[in-house]
DNA sequence: GAGTTTGAAACT
DNA sequence: CAGTTTCAAACTC
């Protein structure tokens, strides 16, 4: 029965395929015809005659699954001319689906929902080729199309109902530019070319790739096939070659993710196979809203992936882990028993993912998305520290152009004003996902993950806890605001720049969509008082090998706070402290009053004053100690994650990546602020690099093990602080040297004159293309 | 869950 | 810039 199931279905495809291949099939009547025509063909009737699967009318499909894959389109779409090999790879696919599907088919059972997903798929395929004919092409998405769906997104916040369509568009635009960027070599002429309109002409490199003119259609044939073309897989193939056998390859191994995928929505249930089941029972309804951001935060990720050696198809599965603490926790875990489902958190694969499950999986358990999830320039903060960028391929780093960030790193290549105008622009819209991203949060449902936690968290308080406990500490956060209207710093939703949610216990809540004019007004107000005031609170330093020790103590020695902190009598070991929140140690910037902080002293005396603190104060380093060991405990897996994983997709981010592509800079000093290996130039600033490493004995003589607690800030790495955000207390670590210890507080960076005019220039550039706040911004 | 403590943010 | 007030998170009971 199986295998004439299989026979049926690769059948169905190929039938399907030619429908497909037909050169002009741009005519919606023409299209309808072929289905007409699929439907009613001898195969078709074949199957429907031996399959137990039974036929299901491609327009139920649409109103399941097509809306799902029409949403995914964006994060997943990439350039038609990219898809031409692609279209090779994604005709196998349905082939290698077919082999593959034993292998995931534990049972009948599953592989019936397989080989019905398959079947789906292909209808899927003609339904979305159907849309893709109609019109799309035509209407080749635009960045108007990505503030109009925000708008739309706003509008439709209260209801939940995102509109995917326009998304798409906008996601299409950044994963072209990704793709496009396959070689860096080619990626100044592509960018600049493709995103004034649909049309590129690859010169060089991708030449090759130009073949079908509306091959991208196919790629919407099938959302998680999408998902597989952005895989490390698919761009090495596309890169390197068409080769057959590599597209083969890379199709089989996606395809069995695909299958699971589409198996699961298909069945309506999870479909647990190990983490598949966490993909699955992420937030249904916000993969789309997730893809995005994650698309385009994720190329840090998918850098350290592919580094580890993981499919790239497994990402998603990390970027649900990013949108709920307890999910990553989870994740994590897995991680630790099984690598290879655990793979990195690739944007797009998981908003991919998840949007294939949402409707039908109506599972609401998981929604929490990351709540500053590069949502802000915070979402700059927190890379991986022990990042690296050396392996990304030239696919790969095509993907990371999409981040703003490349707006700073292309700067330098000095390309040309109107490649620089055409990134920014996709930064713009980069921007706009990011608020629909903190939008979807908004709209999010309690943080998702832990199923009962939305039941029994009636308190904001305990739901804050939980969600700290649950290692969600920034992931969504909540607050309780009842005077400030969530339009002040005091509320931790406004300030790490997304929209309060429902689990919110605020008053007269001015944050949310609906009052996003207000809430812009305040923020521009606010960051007129302070640019920086919705900066990351947290700079991580760039880490030295040296300074990484094990993994259980990673607390970055360089890390710090970016104003410090003012404690006088939690003697920085609470939470009350932002440089122990923060989970680093307190520097020259505090303030502080008898710093005992565990992640570093201020006075810079860690060894002594801990052997001293053990000798004398036993009782305060009973506190002590047991905070820290539950602070080491309650991060170790936050920790991992850093290491690993971006803390949000936004951090992992196109920044540092980018810069690695885009180096072709002579002076990547100057021009490069955001690169991650290379220390900016800090002419004017005194290097942070020395000042970090004035904390470096601090910090990392405080204790070896513990770890930062879950970094309720965002926070980022120093390396890669944009230069104005390192102005701030006079440039990262000029705030830190110049001021004043005993100094109440830092003042706001107005130290743009001390910025050498190239970084004040470059400044100006981060300043327009990547505004300090864009998650509250939707229509930005 | 209510009340207190704390320190950042905001205000003067 | 310093001092004060406001605020909400963190914490305690």
């Amino acid at each position: 029965m199986d295998d004439r199931v299989d026979i049926s279905v690769k059948e169905c495809n190929r039938e399907v395929l030619e429908v497909m291949d037909t050169p002009e099939r741009s005519k919606n009547s023409q299209i309808s015809a072929s289905l007409a025509k699929f439907e009613d063909s001898p195969v078709f009737t074949f199957l429907n005659s031996l399959s137990p699967i039974k036929p299901v009318k491609s327009t139920h499909i649409t109103q399941t699954i097509n809306p799902l894959s029409f949403a995914s389109i964006p994060s997943v779409f990439t350039s038609p001319h990219v898809s031409s090999i692609r279209e090779s790879r994604f005709l196998r696919r349905h082939q290698l689906s077919d082999s593959s599907k034993p292998e995931f088919s534990s049972d009948d059972g599953t592989k019936l929902d397989a080989n019905k997903a398959n079947a789906d798929a292909t209808e899927q395929m003609d339904e979305q080729k159907e849309n893709c004919d109609g019109g799309d092409m035509a209407a080749e998405p635009s960045y108007d199309d990505c503030s109009k769906f925000v708008v739309d997104f706003a509008k439709d916040y209260e209801c939940a109902s995102p509109n995917t369509n326009l998304r798409t568009g906008c996601g299409r635009e950044d994963k072209d530019m990704a793709e496009y960027g396959c070689t860096s070599s080619a990626l100044v002429p592509l960018i600049h070319e493709h995103p004034q309109r649909g049309e590129v002409n690859i010169d060089g490199v991708n030449q090759n790739t130009e073949a079908a003119p509306c091959d991208w259609e196919h790629m919407l044939s099938d959302t998680s096939e999408l998902l597989i073309f952005e895989s490390p897989d698919v761009r090495v193939s596309f890169s390197k070659s068409v080769d057959p056998g590599a597209s083969f390859y890379t199709g089989i191994k996606s395809d069995m993710q695909n299958l699971h995928l589409v198996s699961a929505v298909d069945s309506g249930e999870h479909v647990v196979e190990g983490n598949e089941a966490e993909v699955m029972s992420t937030q249904p309804g916000e993969g789309d809203e997730v893809d995005n951001a994650a698309s385009l935060n994720n190329s840090d990720e998918q850098v350290d992936c592919e580094q580890l050696g993981f499919y790239r198809g497994m990402r998603r599965r990390c970027l649900v882990f990013e949108m709920g603490g307890a999910r990553r926790q989870h994740l994590e875990e897995n991680l630790v028993s099984d690598s290879s489902t655990w793979l990195c958190s690739d944007g797009n694969t998981a908003s991919n993912d998840q949007k294939l499950v949402p409707l039908n999986s109506g599972n609401e358990s998981s929604r929490c998305l990351m709540p500053g999830i590069g949502l802000h320039l915070n979402a700059l903060a927190s890379t991986p520290k022990d990042y690296k960028i050396v392996n990304l391929d030239s696919s790969s780093s095509a993907r990371l152009l999409i981040g703003p960030s490349s707006v700073v790193n292309l700067h330098p290549s000095n390309a040309s004003q109107g490649l620089l105008d055409n990134i920014l622009v996709v930064a713009t819209s980069d921007r706009d996902v990011d608020g629909m991203e903190m939008a979807v949060e908004d709209a999010c449902p309690p943080s998702a993950n832990a199923t009962n936690e939305e039941i029994n968290q009636s308190s904001p308080k305990k739901k804050r806890r939980r969600a700290e406990q649950s290692g969600e500490g920034e992931s969504c956060k909540r607050c309780n605001c009842k005077r400030s209207k969530c339009l002040k710093l005091y509320c931790e939703c406004f300030a790490a720049g997304v929209y309060c949610v429902e689990p919110c216990a605020c008053i007269d809540c001015f944050n949310k969509p609906i009052h996003e004019d207000t809430v812009l007004a305040t923020r521009k107000q606010i960051e007129s008082r302070n640019p920086l005031a919705f900066a990351p609170k947290v700079i991580r330093g760039s880490d030295s090998p040296l300074e990484i020790g094990d993994d259980s103590s990673k607390t970055p020695a360089s890390a710090r706070h970016k104003r410090g902190c003012n404690c006088k009598k939690s003697g920085c070991l609470k939470k009350y402290c932002e440089c122990y929140q923060g989970g680093v140690g307190c520097s020259i910037n505090c303030r502080c009053e008898g710093c005992k902080n565990a992640f570093g002293r201020k006075d810079g005396m860690e060894a002594e004053a801990e052997e001293e603190e053990e000798e004398t104060d036993v009782s305060e380093k009973s506190v002590s100690d047991k905070s820290l060991q539950a602070i080491a405990m309650e991060n170790d897996v936050e920790q991992n994650t850093e290491s690993v994983l971006p803390a949000t997709p936004l951090r992992g981010g196109s920044y540092r990546t980018i810069t690695f592509i885009l180096v072709p800079s002579p002076r990547p000093s100057a021009q490069l602020p955001f690169s991650s290996k290379k220390k900016p130039p800090r002419s004017s600033l005194p290097s942070i690099g020395s000042s970090s490493s004035s904390f470096i004995p601090r910090q990392r003589l405080g204790k070896s093990s513990f770890l930062p607690p879950p970094p309720k800030f965002e926070t980022i790495r120093e390396d890669e602080i944009p230069n104005f955000l390192q102005g701030e207390g006079g440039s990262s670590d000029g705030g830190i040297q110049t001021a004043s210890p005993n100094r109440k507080r830092v003042s706001p960076p107005h130290n743009a004159g001390s910025m050498s005019p190239s970084l004040r220039s470059s400044r100006k550039l981060i300043l327009e293309s990547i505004p300090s706040f864009p998650s509250l911004t939707p229509n930005q």
